[in-house]
DNA sequence: CTAGAAAAATGAACCGGTTCAACTTTTTTC
DNA sequence: GAAAAAAGTTGAACCGGTTCATTTTTCTAG
C-alpha cells in the first residue's frame, strides 16, 4: 500500500518539476525565483528544498528527462546504424541535435552545462556528467559497430575514436547554445563540415 | 601628464586586482566575499563595482592575463612549428596545458568557462570567448603552416581540422579541470591517445 | 480512538552579490 | 584661490537563494 504520505509527496514532486519545466521556459532561469515556483506548485520554499537541494537541481532533473529521451532513440541507431560513417555518425548526431530544443531552452542548456562545470563534485554535477558519459559511450558504440562491419580501419581503437567524435559534436553543441542566434542549420552544417572528412580519414579505404 | 586621479585609479584597480589573485588561489572563489577584497584592497565594496563589473569581471581579468601570456608563447610554436604533424600539435597543446596551472587553480578554470557559457552575452563571457577564438586560431595557424610544408595532406581545409583539434583539446581540459585529482600527465596521456592516430590520419602519407 | 513518534511543511532570518543616493575628492573655470 | 563641475568613493539597503527552529501532518502502537 502506498500510503498517504507516499503518494503526497510523489504528487508535490511532480507539481514542483512542471512548474520549474513551464516556468524555465517561460521567463528563463535565472528570473525565476524559488519563491515562484513554491507559489505555483501551491507549496512553501522550505518545502522545494526537501525535494531537491538547490535550484540547479531542479533544472538538471528537467534536463535529466530530456537527455534519456534522446539516449533511448541514440541506442537504436547505434545498435542498427545505416551504412557509411559518415551517414550513420551524423544520424546520430543529428538525433541529439534535433531533440535538445524541444523541452528546453538555449539559456536552460547553458545554465545547466555551466552547473556541471562548476560544481562537478555535487549530485547535480555528477548527474549532468554521467549523462554525457553516456552519451559518449553511444558514439563509441556506434563506430564499434560501424568497425564490426567493416566500414571502419581495424586498426583504430573506437573508445578514442569515439572520444574525439563525441567532444566535438559536444563543443560544437555548447557554441550553439552560447549563440542565441543560431539556428539548428547552422550546428549541423557546421558539425557535417567537420565529421564528413574525419569520416573519409576513419573508413576502410573503399572503391575510389 | 597622468594627473593625481588617473595615478590613484591605476593603483586601486591594481591593488584589487592582486587581492582578487591572492584570495581566489588561496580560499577559493566562492568562498572569497567582495568584502574580503574590498578590505585587503583598501577600499569599500562600492569602489570594486567602479572597477569590476562584478564578482565574475574579476576572475575572467585574471584568466585573461595567463591566456595572454599562453598565446604568446604559443604564436613562436604555430610559426616556427617542429617537424611532424604530430609532434607539432603536441608541443602547442602542451603549451596551454604546462603553463594553465601556474598561476591559476582548477576551480578558477572552472569558474571561469562557468561564467563564460552562462552568461555568453555579457563583456566577461565575450572576453573568454574571444579568447578561446585565438587559441583556437593559433591551432589553424599552425596547421595551414604544416600544411604549406607539406606535411599535411592537401585536401584538407585547415579551418575545419584546427576546430577538430581545439574543441578536443579545449573538452579535455575541461574534463582536467572538473576532476580535482587528475593530474596533468593523466591529460596529456589521453590528448595524446587522440591526437597521435588523427595526426597520423592528417599527414601526407610518408615512407611506410 | 488516542498518545507519542516520525516525517514533512513552513516562513522568518541569514548571507553575500549588487545597487544607488549621499558624500568626498579632484579638476576646471574665472 | 574660491566656486562650480566632474569624477570617484562610500556603505546601507535590496534581492533572492538557502537554512533551520518551529509547527503541522501522518503514521504506529496499544
Amino acid at each position: 500500500m502506498p500510503g498517504l504520505r507516499e503518494e503526497q509527496k510523489a504528487k508535490r514532486e511532480k507539481r514542483i518539476l512542471q512548474a520549474a519545466v513551464s516556468r524555465f521556459r517561460e521567463c528563463g532561469y535565472d528570473s525565476v525565483r524559488i519563491e515562484d515556483l513554491a507559489q505555483l506548485a501551491g507549496v512553501s520554499v522550505g518545502t522545494v528544498y526537501n525535494y531537491y537541494q538547490n535550484k540547479g537541481d531542479i533544472l538538471i532533473a528537467t534536463v535529466a528527462m530530456e537527455v534519456e529521451e534522446v539516449l533511448q532513440i541514440g541506442q537504436n541507431i547505434a545498435d542498427q546504424p545505416p551504412n557509411g560513417a559518415e551517414k550513420a555518425l551524423l544520424k546520430l548526431i543529428f538525433n541529439y541535435y534535433d531533440h535538445s530544443l524541444i523541452y528546453l531552452t538555449k539559456e536552460m542548456w547553458r545554465t545547466a552545462m555551466a552547473l556541471s562545470i562548476e560544481h562537478p563534485g555535487t549530485p547535480n554535477g555528477r548527474r549532468y556528467t554521467e549523462l554525457d558519459r553516456r552519451l559518449g559511450q553511444q558514439v563509441t558504440d556506434l563506430i564499434a559497430t560501424l568497425q564490426g562491419r567493416g566500414e571502419i580501419r581495424a586498426g583504430l581503437d573506437p573508445a578514442v575514436l569515439g572520444q574525439l567524435v563525441f567532444n566535438n559534436l559536444n563543443m560544437e553543441f555548447i557554441e550553439f547554445v552560447k549563440d542565441e542566434k543560431m539556428p539548428l542549420k547552422t550546428l549541423r552544417n557546421r558539425v557535417t563540415a567537420q565529421i564528413a572528412p574525419f569520416a573519409r580519414m576513419i573508413a576502410e579505404e573503399g572503391p575510389e
